[in-house]
DNA sequence: CGCGGCTTTGATGTTCATCAAGTAAAGTGG
DNA sequence: CCACTTTACTTGATGAACATCAAAGCCGCG
């Protein structure tokens, strides 16, 4: 948690397109004034489970992890986010609540602090952000329950392809990138064991479904690893 | 789909102490006119995954599973859900919008429907609402999100013991029951073949922790089942 | 009464976790 | 900036957990 800054460069910002697009002029000034910015370095903590829920926290820049993690030091990643993920919003809403779960910074992130009790009182206020709120709420809620079931659906091989595809797809949208997570971040995100994600990208590689080199990764053969991911 | 009734009682119905609780009486009226009920039998669709969402559902009586199935035949519950759980409401808050996942009958079930239309008037008009709607649909997710995590984090043996006293402790308060549902649907719940979870139920019978008979089960040794669930 | 779905048990095989051990990379303190 | 320590990555060998296949009994329903 580095510099708390508050610039009010909000007209600009991601978020407007999201719910925000119903918000009045006054109300998003208010918001504006009385939101937070703060930087956080790749590894660092955001929120904890059990911290008190003060704020909506919406991702300006950068990647999040959303986690849960057990007593054995074990952890399962509920989701990682990006900017205009709508699941950015969902995590957080609990109002004079406690966090359930963890998140943390996967990349250098810039995260945006909004007190709850503004939040609050426009959703007293204005039924069109109201509405707004809950319909992208719902989305979110069912995009981490596929995430769950599709998991469920698929052998080692097919969760692999599975998360490879989601990055270059739906987060770098291209075929080269560099993984954003370590081995062992894949592995929490899948429920399988960091040596078998291991073993399963140097498989790929092998078969030449894949280039890997360190962090880089190319998907060369993307109709094979879609057939994988459809179900190893 | 039995008989379609529209008895307005809905002044002593459960759902008036979930979020219908800051409706003003002109509302409720208006809910109360419009909605209707319907009787559903066990086994019984109530929607199916694609169908057009033009009603918050709201189940008064009975028991659902909440699923996705799969083109192979093999399903995954989401979540049982019985009336009082906040859990019947995100579900289905998908204003113009298409299910994404199927709900059925477990018991015989009387489920009730209020036109998307009114509900999305009264977020419009009244913030209160709103605000415990959301609220609801947030702490529903996290049920849902919680109950995922659970399984992952479990074994065979874990999982089972942890539905048994699921039901025991949050559904029927007693430990001895009915089971609601098939083996084949605690299997679709928790993620193993259902031969596997006839198996775990035999063993703990032999171990003598739980008497099965038929449908009927009942936990004797609950703390052991307690440990066995903390991870088998 | 017979058929299909649900339940049960056993035998077998696959998938994946665990353990072990070594290399590479990245942070840390003098 | 280099030695040191720690963390991430990699591969192999082994065993445990679970899926799959098979066969038979049971129950409810038409």
């Amino acid at each position: 948690m580095r510099e708390v800054k508050n610039i009010c460069d909000c007209k600009d910002c991601v978020i407007r397109n999201l719910v925000f697009a119903h918000l009045k002029d006054a109300e998003f000034e208010n918001v504006c004034t009385l939101k937070l910015e703060k930087d956080y370095r790749k590894g660092e903590i955001i929120y904890e489970k059990g911290q008190y829920t003060e704020h909506l926290i919406y991702l300006k820049k950068g990647m999040v992890k959303y986690y849960q993690s057990f007593h054995d030091n074990r952890n399962s990643i509920i989701t990682l986010s990006i900017p205009h993920d709508i699941f950015a919003l969902i995590t957080i809403f609990q109002p004079e609540s406690v966090h359930q779960f963890s998140m943390s910074a996967v990349e250098d992130s810039t995260v945006c602090f909004i007190p709850i009790k503004i939040i609050k009182d426009i959703i007293l206020e204005n039924g069109n952000f109201s509405l707004d709120l809950i319909q992208k709420n719902n989305q979110a809620a069912q995009q981490i329950i596929n995430h769950f079931l599709l998991l469920n659906s698929k052998n080692l091989r097919g969760r692999v392809a599975h998360v490879l595809l989601h990055l270059a797809t739906h987060i770098y949208h291209k075929d080269i990138f560099e993984l954003p997570v370590s081995r062992k971040e894949i592995a929490e995100l899948i429920g399988m064991t960091t040596e078998n994600v291991i073993r399963t990208l140097s498989e790929f590689r092998k078969e030449k479904i894949i280039r890997i080199n360190g962090k880089e990764i190319e998907i060369v053969e993307k109709e094979r690893l879609h057939k994988i991911s459809l179900y190893g």
